[in-house]
DNA sequence: TTGAAAGCGCTAACAG
DNA sequence: CTGTTAGCGCTTTCAA
């Protein structure tokens, strides 16, 4: 059964499809009475506007894309949250694609997303990321473009970030403050703004505490549990001797860690203390629990979009905006 | 800077558009020769087809929406993944909308997805949906339909589910066999399909084993993690004797009443033994790791994305069905 | 093997 | 205040 359109209203009414048009969105031309017609049996035959021909007609989708590597992960989650509750307020409506930590996949996802013209997009990079050719075909057809928390430094976009380096550096200021004298750290990809930013807060906050780094401490793996796992494994297996104290590159990251401590048998935080970035609502649950960096992640996920929608409303090139958010450092036992 | 279109690349070649959206589609009728010229300039251009005009032109896009209660519950995050995957590979993309667990959230959802003209609609309705009214809606315009996990059972339709009723039924036979006596349950709220189920098999698993069911040891709060903490906080004050197990509606729940039962320094399962219903990552984490029921998540997305492209794909009413996943009960220390 | 024309549902410029 | 006309980008008869 075809759906209702405007020419069906407008044949039911003896009026023209522009006149049903303009009455539907409230034109001044239109007569109070005349809308009132249109609207009520808009109503009555359940009119929904078909949003493909409105699309077609304005040349762009009410649709904002959005890339994340993972949807799983409760920080993207958030992050979603925060979009979403923005772009509805505008009147969008918001397309979520998972790139699955994929750097294929994440091609696939964009090239989609222009297909259906969306009118904005909003991405965070996959840790596989490395070139960029995708992203500048976003450029080449100005399409507006926010990057957010894991973000493509090599182009001049927009982004909304945390001030990661200050974040990671507050945290192990605290273990030092605490007495941690051989503090690792379980890093992720080496190229990811988030962990150059994070390493670097690291190193800045032990040089400022007038320690030496020593560089077997510090490990280069990735941003999931598995890599948590396989990093505390190394560390204490390989690194001798051990670690007293270990930053983590997130909190996935510190809950394989923490696994791992706890299989072996060893004491957090008097064995080892431990502690994250995120502040996963699981950090607070586990036993003891973990001291860790608070990200707003739904704050991000508002800015983001607010970010977007000025430029897509605007039209015009507008100068790349960069938003640091602030962190916050929640201590608890496992320090 | 306008976006390729066909025409564009039909001027450039002195062909006419039709010859040019043909060779694109690879049409039989078209010279390979022509074909290569065309496909070379397209590739040079990077012209990307408009799925907006096709779509009004197909009257349909190859958009499936997804509305599911939250995002960020780990459980349909999975689902979303097996979702993504299997519509992927049919050509399919994924508009994914969280209401939120906010019933006029979901009709919003429904209603722009319904604008947007998806191909189909995969469902699970939020704690708070009474009405169907607005899956009424999608039935009027017969547009394919498959409710997953939480359904409506008002409305004849596809569905997948797992084996609520067997999952917790296992879980708390094995509660039984365990030796605990006063065994209490945690639910969900009480017309929610999933919420019934188990608590049915709750029932049932008690009187196949002789007992007498206590109706104060029955709690109806809701599906997260604080009802889960209300709950307990209920059951260990108001109730007495209190439980020596509990069985919770779910894994979020089960880890509300979790963090009840260590703030309140009872041993767990020497005290209250515990058992969820999910399988979240969480449940292998918290100490002692929780027993639960395992849902095949990821199974159960791709089983709704398929059933629904069959329904998509076959056009004509087909009789709804209903597919039962079987869960596995998984065994832990909080028992 | 290719082209011309019409139309998907809507909006907007131009007329009246 | 309302109608006519054209067109968004694509596909698809029908004709050549």
């Amino acid at each position: 059964m075809r759906q209702t359109t405007i020419k069906d209203i407008a044949e039911k009414l003896r009026l023209s499809p522009s006149t049903v048009s303009r009455a539907l969105n409230d034109h001044p031309d239109i007569s109070e009475n005349t809308k009132d017609r249109v609207r009520s049996l808009a109503e009555r035959l359940e009119y929904q506007p078909n949003s493909i021909a409105q699309s077609l007609q304005k040349r762009r989708s009410k649709i904002i894309g959005v890339v994340v590597p993972q949807v799983k992960h409760v920080f993207f989650a958030s992050i979603m949250g925060g979009i979403t509750d923005v772009a509805y307020d505008a009147g969008y409506t918001v397309m979520i694609c998972s790139s699955n930590e994929s750097h294929q996949r994440e091609e696939m996802n964009i090239r989609e997303l222009i297909a259906q013209r969306v009118a904005g997009l909003l991405i965070s990079i996959t840790q596989s990321t490395e070139g960029c050719e995708h992203f500048k075909w976003i450029r080449k057809r100005n399409i507006p473009l926010v990057f957010f928390d894991r973000v493509c430094e090599e182009l001049e976009a927009s982004q909304v970030v945390v001030d990661d380096h200050d974040g990671a550096f507050k945290a192990v200021q605290h273990l030092v403050q605490r007495g941690y004298k051989r503090i690792a750290h379980i890093g992720g990809p080496e190229f990811l703004n988030i962990s150059r930013e994070r390493l670097r807060g690291y190193r800045d906050a032990l040089h400022a505490a007038g320690r030496e780094i020593d560089e077997t401490l510090i490990l280069h793996a990735g941003l999931n549990e598995e890599h948590g796992i396989q990093g505390m494994t190394e560390l204490l297996d390989a690194v001798s001797p051990g670690p007293d104290a270990v930053f983590c590159v997130n909190d996935p990251v510190a809950i394989g860690a923490y696994s791992v401590l706890r299989q072996k048998g060893l004491k957090i935080p008097a064995d080892v203390a431990l502690a994250g970035f995120s502040d996963n609502p699981i950090a607070s649950i586990i036993d003891p629990p973990l001291t860790t960096v608070l990200q707003p992640a739904t704050e991000m996920g508002r800015r983001a979009a607010q970010l977007l929608l000025r430029q897509i409303e605007f039209e015009k090139e507008t100068v790349p905006v960069r938003e640091v958010l602030k962190t916050e450092l929640v201590v608890r036992q496992s320090t």
